[in-house]
DNA sequence: TCATGATCATGA
DNA sequence: TCATGATCATGA
């Protein structure tokens, strides 16, 4: 598949109910997302044809697209932060910004607002426009300087003292079953330590931004 | 009210 | 367990 047949593939299904997307391609639809949180991500990845299972990939390697949903409010306004990949806690000594998975994942993201008003039942809400975004350069510094932020806490073994207040744009959260989960860690003295499995996510002021500079009309000249 | 920390489903 | 797909729900 080519990128220019897989935006019109997306593009075309802008103003779809999910529940006549699901219904077409015979995927249940629950009641609420509640107990199937991922639902919609995974009926677009269905709808477009999505390759990378469950791989540490992007969704379209062949083309380097990653495939996200986001969900907004009434507003157009995120109401979701966005997760981007887990986070790697041990063997980080020889990673850089340039070889990490959150660089490789956003290089070249293909959007599909959808609506996540949680007010309309789930079978008549709609998908938005979706569009194609690379970082700018400025984006790109942003991100690449709140990776390293956490990466070098994470290499100190300081990983337990950061919390999701931390990064401007990216911040680092638990990605888990639940709280209970473990997983191996470095901890403050060096040593290995079990904890929370955490991942990245984009906070929602930097998805919004997305968002308004790809939808902002020129204005149209003044009145008079 | 809203973002943080907690949580849900599934496949390999 | 760890990767994918994320949203829920409560404390601040």
């Amino acid at each position: 598949m080519q990128l220019n047949q897989l935006f019109e593939r997306a593009s075309a299904l802008a103003g779809h109910r999910f529940a006549d997307v699901a219904a077409a391609l015979n995927i249940p639809m629950p009641e609420n997302l509640r107990r199937n949180k991922g639902w919609v991500g995974q009926l677009l990845e269905a709808a477009l044809g999505a390759s990378a299972g469950s791989q540490a990939l992007q969704d379209f390697p062949e083309l380097g697209v990653e495939l996200k949903t986001i969900p907004l409010d009434a507003q157009g306004k995120p109401l979701e932060t966005t997760f981007v990949c887990t986070t790697p806690l041990v063997d980080i000594d020889q990673l850089t910004w340039e070889t990490s998975n959150v660089r490789n994942k956003l290089q070249c993201v293909l959007w599909i607002p959808v609506d996540g008003r949680r007010d309309v039942p789930l079978a008549e809400r709609r998908i938005g426009t979706a569009f194609l975004w690379q970082p700018t350069p400025a984006q790109d510094a942003q991100l690449k300087a709140d990776w390293q932020e956490h990466m070098d806490k994470i290499a100190l073994g300081e990983v337990e003292t950061i919390t999701a207040h931390q990064g401007e744009v990216l911040q680092l959260r638990p990605k888990a079953a639940n709280s209970r989960v473990l997983t191996d860690a470095i901890g403050p003295d060096g040593q290995l330590i079990q904890t929370l499995p955490r991942g990245f996510y984009l906070k929602t002021h930097f998805t919004a931004q997305i968002i308004a500079q790809t939808f902002e009309v020129p204005h149209a000249p003044p009145a008079r």
